[in-house]
DNA sequence: CCAAAATTAGACCGGTGGTCTAGACTGGTG
DNA sequence: CACCAGTCTAGACCACCGGTCTAATTTTGG
């Protein structure tokens, strides 16, 4: 976990930090990204990284965690799944994944950033930053799946686990296809259109 | 692309360095494996090593080709999907997909390789190796989707790219899943009717 | 038999993530 | 003021990585 330390810093000096990771894991990915670049880049010494951040792994769930943050700011909070019917359920997430798509676009640093997250996701020593992210994640995930149950917005004859794995799977794979598309603003709705309606009848409830 | 030097070697040590490896790889994916470790397990130098490949994503590449073959081998090559109706093709589809995950449980090392190429298959040095095995294996998609689209079994109103990056990130993680679940050789069939549903589902032409 | 070609061994290279020590700075106390 | 403990920084250092290269050895063929 980061050191408190890194948070009496100047707030310039964890500005430029925080900026040159984010230039090297979004260019690099994760495995790929040298510490040292980032080091020079951001112009501190290997000693005072270290005494910052636990390891590469650490600086990365921090660089993600923040500019998460900062996109979850932008976009706003996921609005309540579980008050409507089945359909407002999938038009809500619908509108909140156009928008997510929107800023993500306007954002390509943290878009490459999450791009090569899912690329890094299983490798060992990952493992500890992965955890602290997803333990911010799986539960937004859940809340989303549980709402859409509650609503019979989603179908009740397949083990929950699997819904989640295989709409993640195709999530992360149709998000990688949407960005290397560079689709026109114009025609990013009619594209998530079609995905949400796919995802929609692999996990979707009876009626849809 | 592996040497000819290679072929010319004595079979059993051959067997020694795909062994060795297979070993490493399944273990600690693409990345994480150290050709010096396979170097060494395998009782070579590496000199001879570099003699024999390119480099480490060609040995990788060399294996899983191999390893691949030897499961197609096992299983059978795809039945012709074009012939049938939708539900035939979907059936057949089925069938197929059951056999192979039969046949990777059985082969819990070829198995580990596969996800392991699935995670590395982002990586700048991985490019030429990806390159080489997808030219086997998206021809493979193409003709299926190409005879889905035939036989009416496969919707027509999505781009074929989106649908070929939807049905594989699904599957990619449900493969995950499945494994993961260490599910009984009884309950496979009924997983695998519950993924296939979900995909038809998903990329199933009207009638389905 | 010997030269040329094929093959091997492993030192070496620049790089990696991570550790460690020597010292510079800081604030508090006698 | 002097001293000192605690905080922080610089960068040498470590083991290891994938990959290159050269010198020696083995095999081949005329």
């Amino acid at each position: 976990m980061v050191r408190p330390q890194f948070a009496k810093l100047p707030a310039e000096q964890q500005q430029a930090i925080l900026q040159a990771a984010l230039n090297e894991f979004a260019a690099h990915g994760f495995h790929d990204a040298s510490l040292n670049r980032v080091i020079d880049a951001a112009g501190i010494s290997k000693g005072s990284m270290y005494y910052y951040f636990d390891d590469k792994a650490d600086l990365y769930a921090y660089v993600a965690r923040t500019e998460l943050a900062g996109l979850i700011e932008q976009v706003g909070m996921l609005p309540d799944l579980g008050a409507g019917d089945a359909d407002t359920f999938w038009s809500l997430l619908e509108d909140y994944y156009l928008r997510l798509m929107r800023a993500l676009t306007a954002a390509p640093q943290l878009a490459a950033l999450l791009r090569g997250w899912a690329a890094a996701a299983r490798s060992p020593e990952f493992q500890s930053a992965q955890a602290a992210l997803e333990q911010e994640s799986v539960p937004w995930v859940m809340l989303a799946l549980e709402a859409g149950l509650r609503v019979g917005a989603v179908r009740t004859d397949v083990p929950p686990p699997l819904l989640i794995a295989a709409v993640m799977g195709m999530g992360e794979a149709i998000d990688l296809w949407l960005v290397s598309q560079q689709a026109k603003d114009e025609e990013l709705p009619e594209l998530i259109k079609l995905v949400m309606g796919m995802i929609r009848r692999a996990v979707g409830g009876d009626g849809a």
